[in-house]
DNA sequence: CAGGGTAAACTTACGCCGTAAGAATCATCA
DNA sequence: TGATGATTCTTACGGCGTAAGTTTACCCTG
């Protein structure tokens, strides 16, 4: 009967290999349908094959995340650091709405990978072009990433007019009115608002 | 022999008190820890007893999140509305840092609780009274929260100084100079010097 | 070409998990 | 007291992560 590798299609198994049908898995249907024995099918293989290329499953949601960040496109720093600043918060902005149901994983797992470090030391050397030394860059860095981190999780958290639809006009009047204007302005207009402030006052901190 | 009940110590159990010690097991031995199983051993109590107060398991998660932004002391707006937002900052830091377990669950599930709406309609009531509209006021309510949610994720994946230790100075010149600089700078500092640049932006922008 | 070594895949099994369904117990009040 | 409804326990099922051992396909070296 020709040999087992013969009749699926799968021949060289990779890590990456495995990462990337994790990520389509989990794009599809969700974090809670990615589990091993459904990777193992979807890739024509049984569960425990896996464990030859990642060490268990916590590993593979690690190399979710690291196939996150390696997906965030390096940031222009040549005009001005605040350019550089927002070419970088975009950038990550999109990889993670790229992949929102990744996004929890990186509330639970650090992202320092080696990709996110290269990335990060970009930043720093825009940064330091623009006279900024190391260590406070380093600061405003994470100050950024961690404001666009934060500004994916809420807003993915599900459309917040769903859940203020339901708010009593009597009980939070000011909550409803503002509600009321929540669909007049969009997710890129929010985050667009917020992070020109926080660059604005980063400015002005130096 | 006596029923069973007078042999375990549970007597009337309601879905604040498996709430709370759902909080208190997370907190003590991790999200991984908390199996229904587990946390009905915790009270005395087989597994299914506590379908009586919750539906599921999901929504034990959301009764977590729940907690958790019950626990954020009110924001206060007498002062000047930069002074609320950032005693509202300050506040929901505090909350999440004391359950640092629980930091997760938010990156995957709505925190709109009648006790959280309460702690925003306050706020738009101290950013209204300053003069700003409700539609932008929660623009900037948004804005801080998830700024704070980022933070305190991006920081809570263990210590960065573990992390960066291992950078090699070759590769990420920057990188490894600004780590040195780390441990001068706690957490708290790096919090107050982002949540500082941001309130300033706002206050700029308007 | 023979045969042994190795990497990759498969098989089986264990103890957990969430939870559906139904039986047993207790508290309360007519 | 006896019924009623709330609360708890028992049992069972399918799926999970993964430890352990077995089989297969390929690549050397002789």
């Amino acid at each position: 009967m020709a040999g087992r590798r013969t009749q699926g299609q799968s021949a060289g198994l990779t890590r990456e290999a495995v990462l990337r049908a994790a990520v389509v898995l989990a794009d599809r249907e969700g974090l809670k349908a990615l589990s091993m024995r459904r990777l193992g099918a979807e890739l024509g293989v049984e569960a425990m094959t896996l464990y030859h290329h990642l060490p268990s499953k916590d590993a593979l949601l690690d190399g979710l995340v690291e196939q996150l960040v390696a997906g965030v496109a390096a940031p222009q720093f040549e005009a001005s650091w605040q350019e550089g600043l927002r070419s970088y918060a975009v950038g990550l902005r999109s990889a993670l709405l790229a992949h929102p149901n990744l996004v929890p994983l990186i509330a639970s797992r650090p992202a320092v990978t080696a990709q996110n470090l290269q990335v990060m030391e970009a930043a720093l050397q825009g940064l330091a072009a623009a006279g900024v030394e190391p260590a406070d860059a380093l600061d405003v860095l994470y100050a950024v990433s961690g404001f666009v981190v934060g500004h994916v999780v809420t807003a993915s958290e599900g459309d917040p007019v769903d859940h203020f639809a339901a708010i009593d006009a009597g009980e939070f009047p000011l909550l409803a009115k503002a509600a009321a204007a929540v669909p007049d302005r969009d997710a890129d207009t929010r985050f667009t608002f917020a992070l020109d402030a926080l660059l604005k006052g980063l400015d002005a901190g130096r």
